[in-house]
DNA sequence: GGCATTTTAGGACATTTGTCCTTTTAGGGC
DNA sequence: GCCCTAAAAGGACAAATGTCCTAAAATGCC
């Protein structure tokens, strides 16, 4: 009897062909999809195939288990944000102040959209119970604050790097926290953009009126 | 043959002795930790029986449907907000500017406890997918933050109806936002105090630098 | 065109999970 | 003490779910 070896374990989430890789995407794209329709609770495999188009088996044969596909599409999802957030860093004006708007402005008016809206609520419920999403999201944010960081200490350099970073996280849990108000279909979605202006008008008055105990160097 | 009726369909949640009063209690206590443990997603009813040390069939007499129970559950968590936001509302200080420092001071020191970290983004993330959650929520949220309208146009009254709703607003997403920053266990959970000294300040300034259109009583 | 490998499908299996049923035990009212 | 209902236990069952296995089909390479 001839013992057929254990298929060679390739590291979930890769292809070969370009078929595959395609394929991969496409796995992704549904799995993210049913992601935003039934949450993390509602997130099983065969939901994904069917939305893939492809049966179980074939999901299998690219994902053995759940946790790879759902940290693959986790960073499918968030990849995107860093990217655009720093992208729009270098459009941004020329002032400090100009450019800090134009960073809030993007931040703000991005948690009015359906992805952002749902995903990011999940995120946060995960990493209460899920330590690799904790330090996932911790990062992200982490990255994302880097910019405001900068900014922050331009606008107003009498603050201390210890003053400035907690600005940075006054400002980035403000606009995350509003996500749940004003996020796409919430209550308040109508006045997203009043909230903006409302929030970035206090954000600078909060920046500037600050005083710091760093010397401004001469 | 005798067909023994179908049990009386009692109400889910409801027990006539005293004994089985105190097992409801005990049930959704138990249930509150295994949702605080391992979130919606890992709410079964079986861990919530053994938890509360007794046997699937007794749970189920109590609750036939899980539902029903999440969302006794959910009250259960819930209606000791309202309660202690209101009583601490009462013997805050004597001027606007003291009373809304007291309670935006409970407001945030409360989020820094586990219960508040854990259940609240679960919730968030539940209400964009359960229409039933996100009424819930938005109803509390809308209870929690009349004492901060209230007081916001005490301290500033040439702000209009709509002005002072949306500082109300911002002052909440800001406070919720934190949660996942600086929540119990996260990694600035050790900078709460001085986050919400930077953050009432803040507040503090915004409100009274906010320029209204409403003409001022004489 | 033939071959090795990737890709795909379909079925199967063990667990888990919500729900139900039946039986037994306990408690309160008379 | 008796009786009716509440309370509790244990088992059972169907559906859902993650994972695995095997066989067929497709694909790139020579």
């Amino acid at each position: 009897m001839l013992i057929r070896q254990r298929k060679p374990l390739n590291r979930t989430g890769t292809a070969t062909y370009e078929k595959g890789e395609a394929r991969l995407a496409r796995i992704l794209d549904a799995a993210a999809a049913v992601f935003m329709e039934a949450g993390y609770s509602g997130l099983t495999m065969r939901k994904i195939a069917e939305r893939a188009g492809i049966s179980i088996g074939n999901l299998n044969y690219y994902y053995r288990v759940k946790t790879d596909l759902l940290r693959d599409l986790i960073e499918h999802v968030l990849n995107p944000y860093l990217e655009k957030f720093h992208e729009r860093r270098q459009k941004a004006g020329n002032s400090p102040e100009k450019q800090l708007e134009a960073v809030l402005d993007f931040w703000i008016e991005d948690l009015g959209t359906p992805e952002t809206t749902v995903f990011f609520p999940e995120l946060w419920a995960m990493g209460n119970h899920d330590p690799y999403m904790a330090d996932l999201v911790d990062d992200l944010y982490a990255k994302a604050r880097e910019p405001l960081h900068e900014l922050i200490s331009q606008i107003n350099p009498t603050l201390t790097q210890k003053d400035t970073e907690r600005m940075a996280l006054y400002l980035c849990a403000s606009m995350e926290g509003l996500t749940i108000f004003a996020g796409n279909g919430k209550p308040w979605a109508g006045q997203l953009k009043a909230m903006r202006r409302l929030m970035i008008n206090n954000f600078m008055l909060s920046i500037k009126a600050a005083k710091g105990k760093r010397k401004q160097p001469a």
